[in-house]
DNA sequence: CCGTCACGGGAGAGCGCTCTCCCTCCATGG
DNA sequence: CCATGGAGGGAGAGCGCTCTCCCGTGACGG
């Protein structure tokens, strides 16, 4: 079967036109005698044809494709390298950051290209992906707060958006939360239910939303009173929540709340709590960050601060298509409230 | 910058050279005197040239592009369809089946595009990006037993490559777990154990490797004198765990041992436990499948059954790369053999 | 009755590349 | 010394579309 695929001129051939009228029903553009356009309607149908995408592009300059991509650290050692796809998708986080993107990219039929950017080698050929026209901007959701992607992209005039604020002041749009706020709603739930003897578990310290999520926390803490909070870095992970628990748990026995930088750490420390003996949120109190789905699965479920990803990404998104259409020219910035989910843990 | 993008004509003037030999260059075909080779390069370098990918593609056509389809049941309502992409993203297999894609993609300059096709109109748009040549060919993770896609794809020629094996015979090539002796490993290693009250909880039946894993379990427990052996269908979430769990416990509260057909619904498992008293593997012992990252994750850490779903990644992108590159004409299916792994909670 | 204009359709020039021919040049052997 | 051939380079024909321009037609007003 289809030996080769019908073109625009066979078509044509079928309906009795021109190639352009074709092009015209096909693309909806112009008036067309509803008589002609039904024929060509039915040519098209009876053809099987499909508008080639390479040729279209070729003189539109437009793909209909976006890189949607997952840029980490610095650089990143080989054995590493495997594992970040793997590791970046097993976090609740990317699949709803994707499903937000998703909604908005449909109903545009825009489609998302998955690349992932963790080595200079790999961001390179995400440069070069865009810059041969292979796909029309860039998603980025970029972890570590000194990625050198942003600035690539930026420089070579690409369009671009970001989730999280570039440390470095860069011409692109982005998306963000209002992390500070965030740690700021988590302490003063703390301090409100009583709890005197707070820790925190931060994120990475090279990830800016972790920076700021710790500040927010802090001043709040020591607005009230709370000079110092004792706090170890954790890796957004369930196993280094657990770490940090146990090693905070040591020096801190008498800890009475915590506040976890995201609900997958969260999971983790009500687990060590639980196996050290501690009931949550009775002898310790715990607040987590994201409400993912790991904050309803936990148990107990988790009261934490909610960042709306969802509604983030497809902010993204919509950026994204504004720029690329040249809707939009100069760089904007939208930054999401949290919000302070109250569930069973604290 | 860039107001126009440089064409191989503007490098082929500034090297001196003709356009075919600039795309010699670039392609690396034929011989080319090292000296004119060097000049071009040297060309490309300071125009900055990118190959355009659509005028490229266009000719070859080849874009370098595959589609990375997660399909899902026969329809689903508009509210779920929403939640599909989350939902398969947030599952850890996902995860790894994107690892494994990307790893053999990577080294042959291929590239996934994101598909979702859990409703009609979702799968039609599939066949349509890929019948318009937006990507050379698919990977379907197919989850439904009765999903009609790969059909679809079939029926049009397109190359495409299936995880599982489809319930109807289908001319494709598919990659697939030998899940029956998984089922087969399971039974084995808790009657080994000394169980003797086993129930367990299968996946949606609606999915064929759920059945097989099933049919497996049971067939061995049967030979083992155990005709019959309680089980509820969960739906391989870690809540469907825990409901699926409860119900068992209340019909069979002697049971000393459970099989789960996936380490999410283990993990589920083992909490209803724990909240019911019964310590893990002492009173009941629990094995999963998969061997996921919740595997470990767990408290106590699972017992369960290997899946190498990054092999079977990596095997079903290089079976499609074959495919495209008309290597391989006739469809092949590649069965991967389970392992136990034995950890703590059996 | 003729000029004007809006509307619908066709012709054809690219978009930027690849790839098949063909041509030239030089090394080689009889 | 000339025929032969292989290697390296150039010319040019598309690939399948979009889009600008242009042309014919019929409605309308002066």
């Amino acid at each position: 079967m289809r030996r080769q695929a019908p073109t625009l001129e066979d078509v044509a051939r079928e309906a009795g036109v021109s190639r352009a009228t074709v092009s015209r029903v096909i693309n909806g553009v112009r008036n067309v005698d509803p008589a002609i356009r039904e024929t060509v309607r039915q040519a098209v149908s009876r053809t099987g044809y499909a508008p080639n995408q390479a040729a279209r592009s070729l003189v539109t300059r437009r793909t209909g494709t976006v890189a949607l991509v997952m840029s980490g650290a610095g650089d990143v050692s080989d054995e590493e390298q495997d594992a970040f796809a793997a590791r970046a998708l097993t976090d609740p986080f990317f699949g709803r950051v994707v499903s937000g993107v998703v909604r908005q990219l449909r109903p545009r039929s825009m489609h998302p290209v998955l690349m992932f950017a963790e080595t200079a080698e790999a961001r390179q050929e995400v440069v070069g992906y865009l810059r041969q026209g292979s796909a029309d901007g860039a998603l980025v959701v970029s972890t570590h707060a000194d990625d050198p992607l942003p600035a690539l992209l930026a420089g070579a005039g690409l369009p671009a958006v970001l989730f999280a604020r570039p440390s470095r002041p860069v011409a692109l749009s982005h998306v963000d939360l209002a992390h500070r706020d965030g740690g700021r709603l988590a302490a003063e739930h703390l301090l409100g239910r009583g709890c005197r003897r707070i820790v925190t578990v931060s994120g990475p310290l090279a990830v800016s939303a972790s920076q700021e999520r710790l500040a927010g926390f802090r001043d709040t803490m020591a607005r009230h009173g709370h000079a110092y909070v004792p706090f170890v870095q954790g890796g957004f992970t369930v196993d280094s929540g657990m770490t940090a628990m146990t090693e905070l748990l040591a020096e801190h026995p008498e800890a009475d709340g915590v506040f976890a930088a995201n609900d997958l750490m969260a999971q983790g420390i009500c687990q060590v709590l639980r196996e050290r003996g501690r009931r949550v949120p009775h002898d310790v109190a715990v607040v987590g960050f994201d409400d993912s789905s790991v904050a309803v699965a936990c148990r107990p479920p988790l009261t934490t601060v909610r960042q709306p990803v969802e509604d983030m990404a497809a902010a993204m998104a919509r950026l994204l298509a504004e720029h690329i259409r040249g809707a939009r020219t100069e760089p904007a910035s939208v930054v999401f409230d949290p919000e302070l989910v109250v569930r069973e843990s604290a």
